[in-house]
RNA sequence: UGGGGCGUCGCCAAGCGGUAAGGCACUGGAUUUUGAUUCCAGCAUUCCCAGGUUCGAUCCCUGGCGCCCCAGCCA
């Protein structure tokens, strides 16, 4: 792992009270939660922010976190998700130890229990297709009306029900359901169905089963098996928690787990639903689920984010029951802060421009020692070197200057970063008038510190490459997907919200000698510009790609 | 307009009847060979609104208003 990992100073949180009064009261001896994924898709930063909460809570109170997959619906998993999915939560820092759980491993047990519930009169087969159990259900402010099919016999139903089981029956010919109540004001209530038929090859038991139980008959239940005392999901299955009891009161059931909500992640600049993602990677709007500006967890980490500034992020943004929308900035900044920290400096010239120093020699070359980081003697120095032909930022130079200012300018001074104070002598041009090469003059007396001999001190400082020294590179510039804050606001369609600049990739960068042989993981500050790293995917050794992360925070372009 | 939930600074968020934490953002100023970092200072007489209870209410009660979730054989 990159960086320090300073356990963020836990923010108290209504979840964290009721875990201290459960332990306090002796309700728990110890506390088991647990993060449950479906394996339908990749894990995104809103994902993040539950394993943070699960994993967290279960360190911090000394108790256990289980990875289990919610893998009741084989149409939509697949092991490619699971494989992703275990990776990303270590990936993340967190271990499930021996603790990992497939809803399907219950599949057995979950079955007898239906048919406890058939037989104690408390389920059966229904007969209805898709649509008429719909209108069977009334609407959020008429009751439901009971099915034909709702008071079938015990027999019948068990008959009917191990048919299902056989594989006797086509998809969506039958389903088995809860008897509960048809005008339940809580629509999950009314006579929800329990069990589908799906004639598909399931990827963690195979073919073994042709019914699969629906979430609401399934989760609660795994969580009793596992004896997961707090199950922590979000807002929209508050109104499943009736049901969630229901089950758990009317089944033999091993454990009574509690279930508690919290408000789901927002984050401005970004969409995170499944479907908008999926498209924006069908589409080729993305590279693909890994692309550095998806809000995945492989996009993330692509990108060169680090675990430990995601967790820092989650610490932040605390765990509440209101909607909220956290802004993009802030995750940003906690990229920044442990980059700050643990990045070392190096220097690169994105947007290259010759400078040709008249007085220095042509022959004559120079070995300048550089900071590793400046706060940080204890990262040790480089070696850089310097000569009569550098390369320095186009966007350093201004012909005409405007107000405030304070980089390279004809006729100005600058310091070069480690190196000497130059002035710029002379422009030199195309035909077409752009300019091509700067020339100027350097004060041999002005290695150290920004003062010229005579005293004058000068305003700006520099970056820059020694020309016949660089090394050669492709950087890749990530913004924000989206130029607005909320693309997935309703109405219209999120895409038309695309930023254009989202990524501009600069094929012809310098790179200080360093660079050549750094090392993947390794993410550097190119001081003055951000944080970079090399694409894990296609920088090679004899063609670096290096990703921006993040750019330095910068009170200048504000104004 | 059925049921459930939420409403504290620009964005998050503590607070649980005793007189508004913290973070980010923002604004000043200091240090700085990164317009970075760091530092220091400032930043809600007020908690959606209106009544009520109380010596005292963001916290309790009543009534409004606003927003979110639920009518998949998805999770």
């Amino acid at each position: 792992m990159t960086s320090n990992d300073q356990a963020a100073p836990a923010a108290n949180n209504f979840l964290r009270t009721i875990i201290e009064e459960d332990l306090k009261s002796g309700k728990h001896s110890s506390i088991v939660t647990r993060f449950p994924p479906e394996p339908n898709g990749y894990l995104h930063i809103g994902h993040a922010k539950a394993i943070c909460i699960n994993f967290g809570l279960a360190r911090d109170f000394g108790g256990r976190c289980h990875l289990r997959f919610d893998d009741t619906n084989p149409a939509r998993e697949e092991q490619e998700y699971i494989d992703s999915i275990k990776e990303s939560v270590r990936w993340l820092g967190f271990d499930w130890g021996e603790h990992l759980y497939y809803a399907s491993d219950n599949f057995e047990q979950l079955y007898q229990w239906a048919t406890f519930l058939i037989e104690g009169g408390k389920a059966y087969v229904e007969d209805l297709n898709a649509d008429e159990i719909r209108a069977h259900r009334g609407t959020l402010t008429e009751p439901g009306t009971d099915s034909p099919y709702r008071s079938r016999s015990v027999g019948e139903n068990l008959d009917l029900f191990s048919r299902m089981h056989a594989g006797e029956f086509p998809d969506g010919t039958r389903v088995l359901r809860a008897k509960i109540d048809m005008a339940s004001p809580n629509i999950s209530l009314r006579d929800p169905v329990l069990y589908r038929i799906i004639h598909a090859p399931h990827p963690h038991v195979g073919d073994a089963w042709k019914i699969y139980p629906m979430y609401d008959f399934a989760h609660g239940q795994s969580d009793a098996i596992e004896r997961i005392t707090h199950s922590i999901c979000t807002l929209e299955f508050e109104s499943h928690k009736p049901l969630y009891e229901w089950f758990l009161d009317n089944l033999p059931v091993p454990a009574r787990p509690r279930q508690y909500e919290f408000a789901r992640l927002n984050l401005t600049y970004t969409v995170m639903s499944k479907r908008k993602l999926q498209e924006l990677v069908q589409l080729g709007i993305v590279s693909g689920w890994d692309d550095p500006r998806m809000p995945t967890l492989v996009g993330i980490k692509r990108r060169g984010y680090t675990a430990a500034a995601v967790r820092n992020f989650c610490e932040q943004i605390g765990v509440g029951r209101s909607d909220s929308w956290i802004d993009a900035s802030i995750l940003e900044d906690c990229v920044r802060t442990d980059l700050n920290e643990s990045a070392p400096r190096a220097m690169a010239v994105l947007r290259p421009i010759k400078l040709v120093i008249d007085n220095y020699p042509a022959d004559r070359t120079e070995e300048l020692q550089a900071a590793n980081h400046p706060q940080k003697p204890e990262m040790g120095n480089r070696t850089i070197f310097f000569s009569r032909e550098i390369w320095i930022d186009a966007d350093d130079f201004m012909e005409t200057p405007s107000k405030g200012f304070h980089r390279l300018t004809v006729g100005g001074e600058v310091k070069l970063r480690f190196g000497y104070i130059i002035k710029c002598t002379g422009v030199f041009r195309d035909e077409d008038g752009t300019i091509t090469e700067l020339h100027g003059e350097y004060d041999p007396a002005s290695r150290e510190g920004i003062h010229t001999a005579d005293g004058r001190k000068v305003k700006g400082v520099i970056h820059w490459v020694s020309a016949p020294h660089a090394v050669a590179a492709e950087v890749r510039l990530f913004d924000r997907l989206f130029s607005d804050p909320n693309p997935d606001r309703g109405g219209a369609d999120y895409k038309q919200f695309l930023n254009p600049g989202s990524v501009e990739t600069l094929i012809e960068c310098k790179l200080e000698a360093t660079l050549a042989g750094a090392d993947v993981e390794t993410r550097y500050q190119f001081e003055r510009m951000g944080y970079f790293r090399q694409d894990p995917k296609d920088s090679l050794s004899d063609k670096l790609v290096f990703n921006r992360i993040v750019t330095l925070r910068d009170a200048w372009i504000k104004k």
